[in-house]
DNA sequence: ACAAAATACATAGCATTACTAGGTATTTTG
DNA sequence: CAAAATACCTAGTAATGCTATGTATTTTGT
């Protein structure tokens, strides 16, 4: 029985997880910049975003160095925005190389999806 | 002239190109499994397929070690085939855990891709 | 009133995985 | 007969999401 309870485990969620976490490798920067495209967001509020869209639970371990890196390298800026009350909030918003660099991606992953969808069918 | 020409260049190749590398690490496996579904492959192969179908170039250095690993996770299953000449080949076919963790993949990238389409819209 | 949870930021180290660079061997092509 | 294509492989590197941890404030439940 419990050999059962396992092998049942391991054949639904081992495999596919890790899966799942490349996926988000791949598709996370692509999500985040949609999601700043037209509006500004905060971390935290980032997260419940792409919660909201994907049903993607992301880590704070993950989003701030992200946002970190994609402020380097100069696809988004940031803004401290002081709040009556409570922790100050970093607000994120697209640079026009982010712009720039999303509307590339959009048109590569439309590319990848029809690709897909050829091999799926 | 040289920095509009280096401006150019960091533009269109370098953050896209990274970008797509990730995209494949969260793709390739599914790609591959899907590529293998009803018909055996040999590595070298399964390059070309992936070329056709997807204009992703796969390095060597890429794809076996890769194989390898979902042979491992008893994705899929080996066998070398001798030829009449030259080298034999490696061919892969997927196993039953295989074919059914590609039905959880088809799920979810039909999942994530309506949800995209959301955020992009 | 006080503990717990939620909000909000951040970093260090780990695990995963595609890539670069290298190796071996055979067959075909110019 | 050299070069390219075919066909396999590995070691080490780079990129990046995750776990665990830390700090601080505000809200919620009892």
């Amino acid at each position: 029985m419990l050999c059962i309870l396992l092998y049942i485990y391991l054949m639904n969620e081992t495999f596919v997880t890790n899966w799942k976490s490349q996926v988000k490798k791949g598709t996370l920067t692509f999500i985040i910049l949609n999601i700043l495209k037209g509006h500004e967001y905060y971390g935290y509020e980032l997260i419940e975003q792409i919660k909201q869209h994907t049903d993607m639970d992301i880590a704070e371990g993950t989003l701030y160095p992200l946002m970190n890196r994609l402020k380097t390298e100069n696809l988004v800026d940031s803004k401290w925005v002081e709040q009556e009350t409570g922790i100050p909030r970093k607000y994120y918003c697209l640079t026009p190389v982010g712009i720039k660099t999303l509307a590339q991606m959009n048109a590569y992953w439309k590319n990848l999806e029809s690709s897909i969808h050829k091999i799926i069918k």
